[in-house]
DNA sequence: GTGAATGCAAAACCTTTGCAACTGG
DNA sequence: CCAGTTGCAAAGGTTTTGCATTCAC
């Protein structure tokens, strides 16, 4: 659809994935450049999603070889691998601080932008963290009906 | 240590376990109970943990049926499965309303109680949910160093 | 007694790894 | 040129499944 170097929403940076790779000391090869590019969609996919685009524009490309990429990306911290239960891990080139929304119906994955006051201050919040304990990351996740699965389900229920 | 059947801290309801998995039309089994007694010590051992303390009451007892036996439990609400990143799912019988810390250092996992009001609203909070979105569950984990590992680091960087 | 649960082993699943061939800077 | 990457295939670790046997109700 999109030219294969358009950054739909790319990262909060104006760096280009190309840049950060190399000051990271990776080279900037095909492979990582069109794995990259498959997460410009914002959809979350998965490895196997992430490989199934690939192939259409370098067909030789291995699965093992998108992993590897995906492991690249997410040191050179273009990338978060986002988990979810046991489900396969999904893939999330969004780099604002965010949180996840997973409908249990169809298993989409949208992102969850947090105003732009602090996200949420656990201390605030009533969280009894264990005393001396030092918190590097915050992780919140909500699980539900999706809008479209909502409505389906709605629409079902009526008839 | 503690007679098989005592339920240190056991579960809010004062149903007990046995009860609740007759009612939901499960048979109450020696390995169902000795898996659900194994995590009454709320440490959040992973199911091998568990395989390994019912192995000493029940020496025959096999990795398969931990597994589905803590399927059962979680399936009766006994127990929740706590998973981060890709690490081996750990089983909780804590059904208070909590969240999780996990330590980077060492993997311990720590129940981070939120205090009496409610967890948080993700309105108030400045979440942007999906318009028409419903959500069903909230999941909040924290990540970084425990009160022991820091302690520790504090020490190293001293000397 | 009888269907549900177990134990075992083997499979399924996602992900990582070893190694020869290749390639970007 | 040559260390870093790839592709392939095989292994890894966690979890699930199939089936004969056993057991709770």
């Amino acid at each position: 659809m999109l030219p294969e170097t358009t950054s739909t929403t790319s990262q909060a940076s104006g760096k280009s994935c190309n840049e950060t790779i190399s000051q990271k000391g990776f080279r900037f090869t095909a492979q990582r450049r069109e794995v990259y590019d498959a997460l410009l969609q914002h959809d979350h996919p998965t490895a196997v999603d992430v490989f199934l685009r690939v192939q259409k524009k370098l067909s030789g490309i291995s699965l093992a070889t998108v992993y590897n990429c995906l492991e690249t990306l997410a040191e050179c911290g273009l990338v978060r691998a986002v988990n979810h239960d046991r489900q396969p891990s999904r893939y999330c080139a969004n780099l604002e601080p965010h949180a996840h929304f997973f409908c249990e119906q169809c298993g989409a994955v949208a992102d969850v932008p947090c105003g732009p006051e602090e996200s949420f201050d656990p201390a605030t919040a009533g969280w009894q963290l264990p005393a001396g304990a030092i918190v590097t990351h915050q992780e919140v996740a909500f699980r539900g009906k999706c809008p479209d699965c909502a409505a389906k389900t709605a629409q079902i229920s009526k008839s």
